[in-house]
DNA sequence: ACGCACTCCGTAAACGTTTACGACTGTAGG
DNA sequence: CCTACAGTCGTAAACGTTTACGGAGTGCGT
């Protein structure tokens, strides 16, 4: 089947009303209206859609950025599948496509993402792995193309984002521990320039502040956010004079080196020192013992992003009222047994 | 910037000249070339891909399928992301972009694939986590969709596949461990109808009777494969009355599950009970005992499959005479502490 | 008989490209 | 001077859709 055009002629139509059909537009028979169905169904046609986009100026399709660089490959895990899901359950009810766009190592995020879109391969965009200052955002504003931001960033002054809680996270993280009796908290942060590093440390020293504990610069441990970052964590955390008793984990992973490079010193987690994760994720679920952490679900996530996306393109606006502004996501946390004992108090 | 045609105006030149230009056509004066370049760069114009893929009846658009059930989701690990680096760097020669189609775990695959590939979105197809008989791959063989699946399928006698040597690991793995003193060697299999479990198992009966070892159906545990699969597959071990001494998974993150089962029966791995993986992957990589696994190189694998799909498309065939047939993926045992240990012999 | 509203459908123009074809130069060779 | 040819470029036709517009036919009320 090549197109419309011999989809009419073999039922000696004309192109239009086949087209009027097949799009459920209202001026056309309803006993035509079956026959094209039919016989596109039994000719097995569908229409193609560069001719369609080309018309219609709009693609259909939603793209959803990645960045396959090796470090977030590592930390991706299956966050962005789990994303996905619930971005396509809102995009299903517009008959809308998700695609995920990899940008190549090698290329320019910028660069790739100024690619796709003014060829207009998508419609709208969803970009992650926001930098402190990052040209997509202040590209895509510019250019009015719709997207959605999965972070935070200082570029642009308004746009639409949603960001994990960091902030509730290291403060509900040091009141735990704090409640526990812990004194002496240390805490890892990115070594790069990223947002959240700036966040999560504030809301740290502000929640220590509260309870009157000095913060102490040699208690942030800055390493990557990795299975080896966290390894290297503990390292330096064993170093340090005066050791302290808990951690706060920026990124969950981190806990399975940090583990592993307690245990080679005899320091037990959960007994010598408490450890509280950023996220859990399948790949630190299997910790012994387990970790506590807070807990995100990603299906919603999904939604929440999806949403906020239709409310800001002007066709599905209507839909979408009350989801135009941004979202700072809660997260829940799940006790675990990485922290669960009491300082001073033997057990 | 709109199209062609403002561009064209703004120089005063046809458009026919201008798209020449662009597209690096020979017969276009080289002062003309570098003027329009000129201008398309300041004018920020980028040829609207409608409009292209019309006119030429290609997309230059691959794209990988993804079935995100939720199964898959825990599994994917990162394999996809790992995959795509080596597909895009192959591609990136010709100019092909790299989309990913993950299909909504509430929509048929098959209709999902069909709806992509009528649509004319990409020009071809990689599609993963093949069945036993998979329509999909009829339907691309049919359509003459060029493809290239990753794992083998009894559908359509003769398609372009790459899979990985689930034979030769399972065999590697039997030697080896007889090698190691062992005769009771137990091996897990998928519960579905997974064409990989029937080779697996398979090789594994040859590599026993070649020793003259009795195939002992008891030992072919069939649980799901995941982090709660290698779980109950530690149950079911130890409820045999005469325990095997090794095991081979066909999932490195059974193992996780595995370990903890066993060590909450005081049961070591590695000491008391020899396992080897199938994969590495990192969420594996942290174990204590280290699994001894057999490694592969997600970006290796991406490129085959890139090159052999390549050489499934008329346009770039002459570019990869080689590439043709299908490929058995050799696997390098990365030895590990989970299997160091003789049996019989007193540590 | 006439006008009008309504339903259904055909016609043709547009969307933004690429490209076959031919036209126009200027130059070289006969 | 005529021809051939190479180097440039403009013209216009496609590619497959959607959709504004208008026309044909019917039914109904005046």
């Amino acid at each position: 089947m090549k197109g419309i055009r011999q989809l009419a002629e073999h039922l000696n139509i004309s192109i239009g009303t086949v087209s009027r059909a097949l799009n459920g537009k209202p001026d056309v028979n309803q006993e035509t209206r079956r026959r094209v169905l039919a016989a596109a169904e039994e000719l097995g046609y569908v229409a193609n859609q560069s001719g369609r986009s080309l018309r219609q100026g709009e693609t259909k399709v939603i793209g959803l950025m990645i960045e396959s660089s090796k470090e977030t490959v590592e930390n991706a895990d299956n966050f962005f599948l789990g994303v996905t899901s619930g971005l396509q359950s809102v995009f299903a009810r517009h008959k809308l496509d998700l695609i995920m766009l990899p940008c190549p190592s090698d290329e320019d995020p910028h660069e790739y993402l100024k690619r796709m879109v003014a060829r207009r391969i998508v419609d709208a965009m969803i970009i992650s792995d926001t930098q402190r200052v990052d040209r997509r955002i202040d590209f895509l504003s510019r250019a009015k193309i719709p997207f959605v931001a999965l972070g935070r960033s200082l570029s642009a002054s308004n746009f639409p984002w949603i960001d994990l809680d960091f902030e509730g996270v290291a403060d509900h993280a040091v009141e735990r521990l704090i409640a526990l009796g812990h004194r002496r908290i240390a805490i890892t942060a990115p070594s790069s320039e990223a947002n959240l590093g700036y966040l999560f440390i504030e809301s740290y020293r502000q929640a220590l502040e509260r309870h009157d504990i000095a913060f102490d610069p040699s208690l942030v441990i800055r390493v990557r956010s990795s299975e080896e970052g966290g390894y290297q964590a503990a390292h330096e955390l064993l170093l340090l004079e005066e050791r302290p008793t808990a951690v706060i984990l920026i990124y969950e992973l981190m806990a399975i080196g940090l583990y592993r490079r307690l245990m080679e010193s005899g320091v037990m987690p959960g007994r010598d020192l408490a450890v509280i994760g950023f996220r859990d994720a399948p790949r630190a679920r299997f910790l012994q013992p387990s970790l506590s952490c807070f807990r995100i679900s990603l299906y919603d996530l999904g939604v929440a992003l999806g949403r906020m996306l239709l409310a800001n393109m002007p066709i599905y606006r209507e839909f979408y009222p009350g989801d135009g502004g941004n979202i700072i996501w809660p997260l829940e946390l799940m006790a675990g047994e990485s922290d669960a004992f009491r300082v001073g108090v033997m057990a």
